[in-house]
DNA sequence: AACACGGGGTT
DNA sequence: AACCCAGTGTT
């Protein structure tokens, strides 16, 4: 709980900072929801500089719910070029049409009811009924999140479920009884001009002297930054060729990624390649030899620095060749019950595993 | 919970 | 080149 005072205190702090500061906008001329709703919808993941020539371009073309509810969808998409993520403009024109049929042309005014519409879920429904109708309804976005995070010291950057329940139990904790709609828009303008990701202009925002990490002196600490995003997905398959109760593994070469570490055989499945093909490819061109497929084993997830591999394994058996390795330092065809012996790298580990 | 969706700006 | 951004819908 935020003590009401110092709650208070931080509301007049903030709307005065946005009267004098605020940047203009197209959209804060008005206070038709009509408008406000293609705002919002343009910004989302959109900076506004990008949005005020689409947005005025916009309001000269379907200056009502109804011109948008009729325009052909080729027509609305046309406008919407450059712009991005297509689906919102189909979404929009869509809901117009929802609007028109079944609210009498008239932008809902519940949270329940304008969540129905496609394309706006609760950030979107928060900004306009908060924005076009002062109702006194949160919202939360990426700048919300960060300025929350630090005036609180929460140890949240909205990854998790969990994480986005308290952000956004603390948005609605924090807002003011009157000018919600200005509030929440000064949340938002404080986090794209002065409470920014990597270098927060503490000395000008009119929050320092409620800002616990900035007490704390610790801002640049919050909020926490994300796990790195594992980027690059790639599948592998890999064999575990039987041979008179042995089993194949080889020794990786002594330079480059887990090097000297002993191995499956078997490679990164190239596009439009089934694993089974990929498998049958690899031992072909890496042992010279031909392989039956005779089941799946399992699938492993693992994942590395720079890749998360899926790794689809699979028993076989040889079928014809004499097997002479490239690409590796050498081979061998060791007892199941030996091949914990050998090091492996943490996703063959597994395999290795449920063999022994 | 992970992912796709897009283009532009920042580091 | 990776990361971030006034998010939402789907799986």
């Amino acid at each position: 709980m935020i003590p009401a005072k110092k709650n208070k205190n931080l509301q007049i702090s903030l709307l005065e900072w946005y009267d004098r500061a605020k940047r203009e906008m197209p959209w804060r001329k008005t206070r038709d929801p009509y408008l406000i709703w293609i705002s919002e919808i343009m910004l989302q993941q959109t900076q506004v500089k990008t949005v005020i020539p689409y947005f005025e371009r916009w309001v000269s073309a379907f200056p009502t719910v109804r011109s948008l509810a009729e325009a052909d969808e080729s027509r609305v998409l046309k406008l919407w070029e450059g712009l991005g993520y297509y689906s919102r403009a189909r979404n929009l024109r869509k809901a117009a049409q929802l609007v028109v049929d079944q609210f009498d042309c008239k932008i809902p005014n519940t949270l329940k009811e304008i969540m129905t519409l496609p394309g706006v879920g609760r950030y979107t429904a928060g900004a306009i009924l908060s924005i076009a109708y002062k109702k006194k309804v949160p919202v939360l976005d990426g700048n919300v999140k960060r300025i929350l995070s630090r005036l609180f010291r929460l140890a949240e950057n909205g990854a998790s479920t969990s994480s986005q329940k308290i952000l956004w139990k603390t948005a609605e904790e924090i807002l003011p009884e009157e000018r919600t709609g200005d509030f929440n828009q000064a949340l938002m303008e404080l986090g794209a001009t002065v409470c920014l990701p990597s270098k927060p202009g503490c000395l000008f925002c009119p929050l320092q002297t409620y800002c616990e990490a900035k007490l704390n002196g610790d801002q640049h600490l919050y909020p926490p930054s994300k796990p790195k995003a594992l980027s690059k997905k790639i599948e592998v398959s890999a064999g575990v060729i039987w041979r008179g109760g042995k089993i194949y593994i080889q020794q990786r070469l002594k330079d480059g990624l887990m090097a000297d570490l002993w191995e499956f055989p078997g490679g990164k499945i190239e596009p439009g390649e089934s694993p089974e093909e990929c498998l049958a490819r690899e031992i072909r061109e890496e042992l010279g030899v031909e392989i039956q497929i005779q089941n799946k084993l399992m699938t492993i997830k693992h994942s590395y620095t720079q890749f998360r591999v899926t790794l689809h394994v699979y028993k076989c058996r040889l079928l014809k060749g004499k097997i002479k390795a490239v690409s590796c330092q050498q081979w061998k065809w060791v007892d199941s019950n030996l091949l914990s012996q050998f090091p492996f790298p943490a996703a063959n580990k597994r395999i290795v595993d449920s063999l022994s």
